[in-house]
DNA sequence: CGTAGATTTCATCATATGGTGAATATTGCT
DNA sequence: AGCAATATTCACCATATGATGAAATCTACG
């Protein structure tokens, strides 16, 4: 019969762990690693503090787990390779827009983005992730010189594009449809795939 | 005759405040707003921590001052539209990454970049900066259908380009000469400044 | 039912941070 | 020499942070 309930278990089969990751995604993607606070993630996911060292021990931890990328890399790459050669960029612009325009599937790589900036092991990840993803799976089967670095010119393209869209949201190009853009910058990183 | 000076103003005329605008410049640019604190500024300075709030007041008035960009757009858009317009691409990464190869240079565009993630008003200086630099001096005078877009795009590939090879630190691209980007990169870029 | 284990919170620590106001030493002007 | 302005530091404050250990409550299984 007391109103606020103090210590203890509660009720009911919750899924703590999974709410405390998906508000540590949210937090994480929207102030990075350093700005994210464990006290902040556990308000948002209603829990107390103690409880999110409890399940994942340190707030390290807690980030890596919380970076579980959210789709196949290799559907995404076989995606990306299906369909006729010159077309190419232009897929691998609408797959990453449409990545990136669904918040759920954003927030990872958002966190991560913001994170790279200040912490070393969030650069590690998106620097490891760039290369398995894009470089091993998509760039690997082209006959053109210096593949590694022209896979890296165009993720650099695109990183740079989902940083202007979605971090400093300058405009038009915070508002540009994803066609607009796939048509745009499509045939300019399609240049990285020719020969 | 103390061995250790107490307080009170020190002998000599030392440009003190410029030395914290430096120190601040080199936290922020390794370190982003958030993560640079007042007290390291100071330590780097060899000054006490008070000294800093005396001369600038706020660590966020101290951003502001420490951001006064090194360099004239004017010149630099000059020099980028100057000579024949199938070389503008190679003109304006060769430019550009002159700029970033210069420590002292760069300080001012990492701490942006970096604190851009995290800070709004270092992302509203960047945007405001991505369209006075680029957009409305070197663009604007390009007959091209989207000039803005097409701006942001090309704006967007640097920024990337610049991401990956100084905070991310992405092999090759991190190691790669200038001379060697600037012939990859510079006739992609082009294409945003064609027809 | 009873108890072992899992879940959850409370109270607390040590530390770092941005910021303020008073005190002290040095310069520069007259 | 004297004195006001400036430069510099010291000693604090209030607050936020990551982390820990003990206590309380609930579930599951015998």
């Amino acid at each position: 019969m007391s109103v606020a309930r103090r210590t203890g278990r509660r009720p009911g089969g919750p899924d703590t762990k999974g709410e405390i990751l998906a508000a540590a995604r949210v937090e994480f993607a929207e102030r990075a690693y350093d700005g994210a606070s464990v006290r902040g993630i556990a308000a948002r996911a209603g829990v107390d503090p103690a409880l999110v060292h409890h399940y994942f021990g340190t707030k390290e931890q807690l980030f890596l787990a919380a970076m579980e990328i959210p789709f196949t890399p290799s559907e995404v790459a076989a995606q990306i390779m299906s369909g006729p050669q010159p077309g190419t960029g232009e897929r691998a612009v609408r797959t990453f827009l449409a990545i990136w325009a669904d918040p759920v599937k954003r927030a990872p790589f958002l966190a991560l983005l913001r994170s790279a900036m200040t912490h070393p092991g969030a650069a590690a990840l998106l620097r490891q992730f760039a290369r398995r993803a894009m470089l091993a799976r998509v760039v690997a089967r082209l006959d053109v010189p210096d593949r590694e670095l022209r896979a890296e010119a165009a993720v650099s393209h695109l990183l740079g594009m989902a940083l202007m869209r979605y971090v400093v949201k300058i405009e038009p190009l915070a508002s540009a449809s994803e066609d607009e853009l796939v048509s745009l910058v499509g045939p300019v990183i399609q240049r990285y795939f020719d020969p």
